[in-house]
RNA sequence: CGGGGCGUAGCGCAGCCUGGUAGCGCACGCGCUUUGGGAGCGCGAGGCCGUCAGUUCGAAUCUGACCGCCCCGACCA
């Protein structure tokens, strides 16, 4: 490929709305270019990168049986009322010109579903592994980070169809096996980390996650062992508190305090040694408000909370607050909540023991001594935040908190869309059943993403040898160099390599930085030692060594290189 | 959806407060020079100043509405 010839827009400077450092670096070395809000083309450069992960993600899906297909991006929005799935807020729906109401996917669980409903008679047909690489829409309550959040992008899913748990067991276990070598063979640092099955139930689940400032998941490391989850799930030992138990119940005034700082600093006692309450209200038919309570220095986790309810929630206004306990929020607690105020009571298990200070729900009021049980009644639940610091469950090492980029989830659906859809199956017995299924995708333009933000350095982008969007990038300096460059080029495609020769009539120095930016692995110089010395010079992107060798010796050598750059 | 910010040439920005023929840098075209780390000189092209409506003799500039984009939060099955 020549450089005179391509469609490489570089940019001196990011555009000014770029936060996230891969958004500006891959306008800046022309691989993207913004449509609108969350709508991005890929550039040359940058379809060639997303080819390659493509690539992998193919080959890796095929190995473990996998059959590619293709399924539309449009689908009548009668499937996705036969799951339920219409109203979630997030998927776009349209009608055509006569009125029929259609809706553009955002994965591809019905038309599976339906396929398999047609396609499945027997137990003999299964197991089988679907997948397609596929334009998703989403409607994007807010698009960010360029390519990372985006209302249109291209997704790998594939999903298992088995004929019992265990068989979703083993098509699952084959998907982590091919996630870990695709993710590997990509080149980004990444973890497999426990994750939340969502509302929608689902039996296991786990995220592949990219560390990056740019992430918007939090994850919880361990340094001791390999836990790793996603705070939406993480668990932890909190520093310890002596939470006295068997004293009396015992009221005192606190005028004016509203906070668990100014009630920890009113009685002189530690944050941990306090309980707080939280009110909220589900939003679910049921009506009512939830109280949810926490220790003192610890925080709720909404998402915990969710699952905990069985609802999404908001948190109640002080007026609902003051209906219900007949006392103004920061007084608020477990005990003495006057009948009917509440649906439910939810405790963490941390405070499941001991007697803790707690809201009067008397304005200005709280009790001391507090015991679930003896004083109160609860749901105990696990609804706190793990936090950085904290000490690992399984090992009693630390834990650290990180933000990560999603690249990809594994997910073990069960029989809701089967049994929704259709999809039925005779087993031996000749009785009728479900077919399991399982779902597992790969966003590539992440993988991509995960790559530039992992590898960048001060000059640009930095790719792993499997993902960059040419193998090496030639410089010829000075006419004489032209003809080199042309035979060079032939000489190292025929070894089956990518290739760019920069034939620009642009200064060296702007060659080089752009190299440099688009984050060609390898640079070959062709310059002036070629006539004095035979030789051309070879420069690693990634770590800045040289070296030189001979035009003949190029091919071999580079080949070389870029097979040892891949191999895992 | 709540809060904040920004829309002027391909990109980065100034001009707006205080209304009077739209500018700078980079990039781009032509010529000459230059050729190992973002070259020099000269000439040149490129803008419905987001849109619409007001105010005014006159609007990039003042007012209003709308649209778009970004950030924080909410949301993200």
């Amino acid at each position: 490929m020549r450089a005179t010839r391509f469609l490489m827009p570089t940019l001196r400077d990011a555009p000014a709305d770029a936060q996230a450092l891969s958004h500006q670096l891959l306008v800046r070395a022309g691989f993207v270019r913004q449509i609108g809000a969350g709508l991005y083309s890929y550039l040359p450069l940058g379809w060639r990168v997303h080819r390659r992960v493509e690539q992998i993600i193919r080959e890796e899906i095929d190995r473990i049986g996998g059959q590619e297909m293709l399924m539309p991006v449009l689908h009548p929005a009668e499937l996705w009322k036969r799951t339920g799935r219409y109203a979630i807020p997030e998927l776009f729906k349209l009608t055509d010109r006569v009125g029929r109401e259609l809706v553009l996917s955002m994965t591809h669980e019905e038309i599976i579903a339906l396929h398999a409903a047609e396609a499945i008679r027997s137990y003999r047909d299964l197991p089988q592994i679907w997948y397609h690489i596929q334009i998703k829409e989403r409607d994007e309550p807010r698009p960010q980070a360029g390519v990372l959040r985006t209302r249109e992008f291209i997704m790998k899913d594939s999903y298992t169809l088995d004929r019992d748990a265990a068989g979703l067991d083993a098509g699952y276990a084959l998907h982590e096996q091919a996630y870990d070598r695709i993710f590997r063979r990509s080149g980004i640092r990444f973890y497999k980390v426990e994750s939340d099955v969502g509302m929608m139930g689902g039996s296991g689940a786990h995220e592949y996650m990219a560390p990056s400032p740019a992430g918007e998941d939090r994850v919880a490391l361990c340094d001791g062992c390999d836990y790793a989850a996603n705070v939406e799930m993480a668990v932890a030992v909190p520093r310890a508190a002596e939470a006295p138990t068997g004293a009396p119940l015992e009221e005192v005034a606190t005028p004016g305090v509203t906070t668990i700082a100014a009630l920890a600093a009113f009685l002189g006692i530690d944050e941990a040694l306090t309980a707080k309450s939280v009110i909220v209200v589900p939003a679910d038919e049921q009506g009512g408000v939830v109280l949810a309570v926490v220790r003192g220095d610890h925080r709720l986790h909404d998402l915990k909370l969710t699952k905990a309810i069985g609802a999404p929630h908001r948190p109640a206004t002080p007026e609902e607050i003051r209906a219900a306990f007949g006392a103004d929020p920061g007084s608020i607690g477990a005990v003495g909540i006057p009948d009917g105020a509440v649906r439910e009571v939810i405790v963490d298990r941390e405070i499941e023991r001991g007697g803790y200070v707690v809201g009067a729900n008397r304005t200005d009021h709280h009790l001391r001594g507090a015991e679930l049980g003896r004083d109160y009644a609860a749901r105990v639940a696990d609804i706190r935040h793990a936090e950085d610091g904290e000490r690992c469950v399984h090992c009693g090492g630390t834990l650290r908190i990180e933000p990560m980029i999603e690249v990809g989830n594994i997910f073990k659906l069960g029989v809701r869309y089967s049994a929704a859809m259709g999809a039925l199956f005779l087993d031996e017995e000749g009785r009728e059943q479900p077919v399991w299924m399982g779902s597992y995708g790969i966003g590539p333009a992440r993988i991509l993403a995960s790559a530039v933000e992992q590898f960048a350095d001060d000059r640009g982008i930095v790719w792993p040898q499997a993902l960059a969007p040419f193998d090496v990038w030639i410089v010829p300096i000075g006419d004489d160099a032209r003809a080199a460059a042309d035979d060079l080029e032939r000489a190292l495609t025929a070894v089956g390599l990518d290739v760019m020769v920069d034939d620009r009539d642009l200064s060296p120095g702007v060659r080089f930085a752009d190299a440099e930016l688009v984050g060609v692995p390898l640079r070959l110089t062709i310059g002036k030692k070629l006539a004095t010395d035979g030789v051309i010079e070879l420069k690693h992107r990634a770590t800045g060594e040289g070296e030189t060798l001979t035009l003949a010796a190029a091919p071999a050598h580079l080949r070389a290189l870029v097979d040892q750059a891949m191999a895992w």
